[in-house]
RNA sequence: GCGCCCGUAGCUCAGUUGGAUAGAGCAGCGGUCUUCUAAACCGCAGGUCGCAGGUUCGAUUCCUGCCGGGCGCGCCA
């Protein structure tokens, strides 16, 4: 893992420490544990705690604080990097570094600038991921968005820590859910045509079915009623798929969320795979027939039991395709496969598993990431959404309501698998109360800033040129702190597929600049000292009202440096996420 | 009945894979603009981490059993 270049020293310094205890012989044991990191609750104790003196603990049959005391005395040595050092009980060691370490974050930051917070992790290995592949039966919903933002947001981290990724989306083009979506929008068809029709009974009853039926009619007219019933109805199903299919690519586009691959079902079934993905399972013996159907023995894997592939009557189930979708995604050579889902398919895992092991791969080469419902909350209270009826909150017309950044972040701030309350009143507010514009505002805070300091003819320093050492105040230390975290947190929300812990961390950040800002000033207070920029203020003294604090020209200079860097973080966080860092509000 | 997920402040949720005195945002109360954006900041209050056991130096976190909520258990997708 390519961690912090402070974390690095860090590690260095108390693995000496290590080395020398055992040189001279206060540690018995054969080999030295490699220490970990993790960062106090609590500002006081430190800028790192460290626990390795209490994992030591029972083979060196010594009490931790023990142990830590005299690790701490060895860490003394590494006077330019830790400088000061406490043991604290249990056994902790906590760390206080040299300010000056944590200056070359913000070189770091400078260097990279947009590529900071990327990494190696994933090593190139190639990614397939596949979300939203909503049946093209209907508009998106808050659901659905909840899952573009998600796959969107995973796929963008993912290729941010050095995987390949591709994104699919998966259309369910064949099948029952087409045969009814041709069988409604036909009755409604004919409705428009003055007949009586009964409406199938299960069949889609929202009212954009009518919409559909309604621009058929407005472009065949009367027509498909000269034509075979069953010639009509498939007719009506095509142009519904494609008309809802259009609208669902235009929704997602609009939502800025894109896809690499669109990968029909029907496909399958026209090429043969299906057919042959099941003769596959036949020859290895996890396919039988019985009663006349033909089945997976997904019982053999995970599962609680044999599922049905092909049915009596001869129709294949999802099932077929979907494994022989899976089987194509694992021909195609991808190292692993991430499928998004609605946590109602939950029941569905074991048995894709099931199907991966059975074409001869680990199971873990399949991956779900599980997405938990939405429910709207306008004006304190829920709005009901009814399957039955048809009649649900579209993804568009929330979109169109509180903007794409605010349902982005509000999708993508919750973690995957909690329910989400979508507040809309909150989501809409242009205050601090909501989180969306909390962080894009630190954003264009600092663009203002730095508008003001050019149009004061303030000259932007480069690291080289700038005396960071003036940051000598909580809140600078603070930021940069943060700021050192980033490239972790980025890895940790690809790893562990959680983009949730990135909108908590620009709000933290965000927090953290707004402290900062209202209680520092950078550029000189006074207008009559817009020369500042000129070598002549060197030595000048600007005073802030409020904290009373003297600075120089040294302290401009490294503080516009710092906010740079935090901004620079800022933009590529949002950028994660899919959400604009707007230059002003 | 079986399986999966969830249970943390009045509400919505975090909690760095087992660490120290459990955090944030709303909502409530009270403060802060002669300031580079007040779209901001500060303070107060708020808790039996669902309950009970277990594992160990140490548990909100891991294990078991209950209680409560959601979802799933089709030759439906």
């Amino acid at each position: 893992m390519p961690e912090g270049i402070v974390q690095t020293q860090v590690k260095d310094a108390i693995h000496h420490a290590l080395s020398m205890a055992k040189e001279q012989g206060q540690l018995t044991a054969s080999s030295l544990p490699s220490p970990t990191l993790e960062l106090p609750k609590r500002e006081e104790w430190g800028d790192f705690a460290c626990n390795v003196a209490m994992a030591m603990a029972k083979v060196e049959h010594r009490s931790p604080v023990e142990i830590a005391s005299l690790l701490a005395e060895h860490l003394k040595e590494a006077r330019t990097v830790i400088e000061h050092v406490e043991v604290a009980n249990p056994g902790f060691l906590n760390l206080t570094l040299v300010p000056s370490v944590w200056f070359a974050v913000l070189y770091d930051i400078e260097e990279k600038g947009k590529d900071y917070g990327r990494s190696e992790m994933g090593h190139g290995q190639r990614v397939l991921l596949e979300y939203v592949s909503a049946n093209p039966t209907g508009p998106l919903h808050l659901g659905h968005g909840r899952g573009a933002a998600l796959g969107d947001a995973l796929s963008r981290m993912l290729q941010a820590v050095g995987y390949e990724v591709e994104r699919e989306y998966y259309i369910n083009d064949a099948g029952r859910q087409i045969k009814l979506l041709a069988a409604s929008v036909f009755a409604r068809y004919q409705e428009l045509q003055g007949r009586c029709v009964t409406f199938p009974e299960d069949g889609y009853h929202g009212h954009y079915i009518q919409t559909v039926a309604k621009h058929i009619a407005d472009q065949f007219g009367a027509s498909l009623l000269d034509i075979s019933a069953s010639e009509a109805e498939e007719r009506c199903g095509r142009l519904a798929y494609e008309e809802l299919l259009t609208s669902i690519r235009e929704d997602l586009r609009s939502f800025r969320v894109e896809f690499d691959s669109w990968f029909s079902e029907a496909e399958l079934y026209a090429s043969g795979k299906v057919q042959q993905a099941l003769a596959t399972l036949r020859e290895r013996e996890l396919a039988f027939e019985q009663e006349g159907a033909l089945w997976f023995r997904s019982s053999q894997f995970q599962d609680d039991k044999d599922r049905v592939v092909c049915k009596q009557d001869g129709d294949y189930t999802y099932l077929a395709s979907d494994i022989a979708y899976h089987q194509d995604k694992l021909k195609r050579g991808f190292d692993r496969l991430l499928n998004v889902w609605g946590a109602d398919h939950h029941g569905y895992v074991s048995r894709m598993q099931g199907a991966v092991q059975a074409f001869g791969y680990p199971k873990d080469r399949l991956q779900m990431v599980l997405v938990q419902m939405v429910s709207l909350l306008r004006d304190g209270k829920k709005v009901e959404m009814s399957k039955r009826s048809g009649e649900f909150v579209t993804l568009q017309e929330v979109v169109k309501e509180v903007g794409v950044d605010a349902a982005r972040f509000f999708f993508l701030m919750r973690r995957a698998d909690s329910h989400l309350e979508f507040d809309v009143e909150l989501a809409k507010r242009q205050s601090t109360e909501n989180p969306v514009y909390y962080v894009q505002y630190a954003h264009a805070r600092l663009s203002s800033l730095f508008r003001t300091a050019q149009a004061r003819g303030v000259v932007m320093c480069t690291g080289r040129d700038v005396t960071l050492t003036a940051l000598t105040q909580p809140e600078e230390l603070r930021l940069i702190k943060h700021l050192s975290q980033f490239p972790d947190l980025v890895e940790s929300c690809a790893r562990f597929l959680e983009p949730h812990r990135l909108p908590f961390y620009l709000q933290e950040l965000a927090g953290n600049l707004h402290v900062f800002y209202y209680k520092h000033r950078v550029l000189p207070l006074d207008k009559e000292d817009e020369v500042a920029g000129q070598p002549s203020i060197v030595g000048a003294k600007a005073y802030s009202a409020k904290s009373r604090e003297v600075f120089s020209f040294e302290v401009m200079q490294a503080r516009l440096f710092l906010l740079q860097q935090v901004q620079t973080v800022l933009r590529n966080g949002l950028e994660l996420l899919g959400i604009r860092a707007p230059e002003q509000m």
